[in-house]
DNA sequence: ATAATTTTAATTGCATACAATTTAATTGTA
DNA sequence: TACAATTAAATTGTATGCAATTAAAATTAT
C-alpha cells in the first residue's frame, strides 16, 4: 500500500473523479433518448417537476434543481420558445416569475415514459449497487440542501 | 408504496439526477480552493495526470479524462497561456499533441498537496458510505470505460 | 411615509462539455 | 507509387453552469 507524500493527489485515489465521470456519462446516455423529445438532460428535469406540479416559481425550480438563475433564464427561455413551458410574473409579487408546462409541455411527458427504462438498461449497475448508490447519494444530497438553507436554530448575535 | 404511470418520471425515483447533483456540489467545493492555484477542477484532474507522468499525449488524456478534443483542445491552450504546461508535436508522429508540465507546473503539485484534506472535510459522507461509493463508482466508470474501448474478442464478419 | 435593506430575475463573463465537421498526417492497399 | 481509409487535433455551434453584478420590486426600519 502505496503512502508517499503526494498519494492523494493520484487520479486513481479521488473519489470525486469517478463521480464526475459516472455523473457526464449518465447524463450522456440520456442525450440520444431526449433528442427524440427536443429538449436536454436540463430541460428534462425540470419537465419532471411540471408534471407533477403544472407550475412551479423559477426560485423554488432552481432549489430543487440546484440551478442558478444564471443557468435557469436562459434555458427556460428556450422552452419557452419551444412551447412547452410560459413564463409569466406572479400578479402578487412582481420579482417572481411563474413556470408553467403548456398542454404541449405537458404531452411530452407520454413521450418519456419509455426514458427511464431504456437509460436504466444500459446504466452498468446491479441492482445492489444502484440501490446502495441511490442511498448514499440521497443522503449526500440532503447534506448539500440542508447547507444551503441553514436553519436559524439560534438568533444571530449581536 | 406508489406505483403510478408516471411514476418513474418523479424526480424523486430518479438514480441520475442525485448522481447529477452531487457531482456538481463535490466539484463546486473544489472551487475555493482551486482558484488559491489559479486552476479549474477539469485542469487540475489535467494536472493530477501530468503530475505523476510529467509528460502525455493529449489523445491518451483525453482517454483518461473522459474529455474529447473539443474540451481539451481550449483547456490546454488556457493552461500554457498560465505557463503550466507545454503543447508540442510528437516529431515521430505530426498528429499527436504533446502536453508536458513545466516546472512551475510542478511546483503546482506542492500547493495542491492540502486539496484533498480540505475537500475531504466538507463532503457529508460517512467513512463507509465513502468506501462503498468509491466501489461502486470505480466499477461503474471501468464499465464506461470498456464501453469506449471495444476490445475485438471477435473478427468483424464480412 | 421615506429611506435602507432584502429579495428575485436577468445579465455579463468565463470555462466547460459534446456533437459534428474540417484539416493535416499517417497508414493500408491496389 | 498513388490513392483511399484512418487517425488525431482543431474548429464550430449549441447548451450548460456558476460567480458577480445589475435592476426592479417588496419589505423593514426609522
Amino acid at each position: 500500500m502505496p503512502e508517499g507524500e503526494y498519494d492523494l493527489l493520484r487520479l486513481e485515489n479521488q473519489l470525486c473523479f469517478p463521480l464526475y465521470v459516472c455523473a457526464k456519462e449518465v447524463v450522456g446516455k440520456y442525450r440520444p433518448l431526449l433528442d427524440a423529445l427536443g429538449i436536454t438532460y436540463t430541460q428534462y428535469i425540470a419537465m419532471m417537476v411540471l408534471w407533477e406540479r403544472r407550475s412551479v416559481r423559477a426560485k423554488e425550480l432552481g432549489e430543487m434543481l440546484f440551478l442558478d438563475s444564471g443557468t435557469l433564464t436562459p434555458m427556460l427561455k428556450k422552452m419557452e420558445a419551444k412551447g412547452y413551458v410560459t413564463r409569466s410574473r406572479d400578479p402578487g409579487d412582481e420579482r417572481s416569475l411563474i413556470v408553467a408546462a403548456t398542454d404541449e409541455g405537458m404531452a411530452l411527458r407520454e413521450k418519456a415514459k419509455e426514458v427511464p427504462y431504456r437509460v436504466g438498461s444500459c446504466i452498468p449497475l446491479s441492482p445492489e449497487d444502484a440501490l446502495a448508490l441511490q442511498g448514499i447519494l440521497g443522503r449526500m444530497m440532503a447534506s448539500f440542501r440542508a447547507e444551503r438553507s441553514p436553519s436559524p436554530m439560534l438568533l444571530p448575535v449581536s
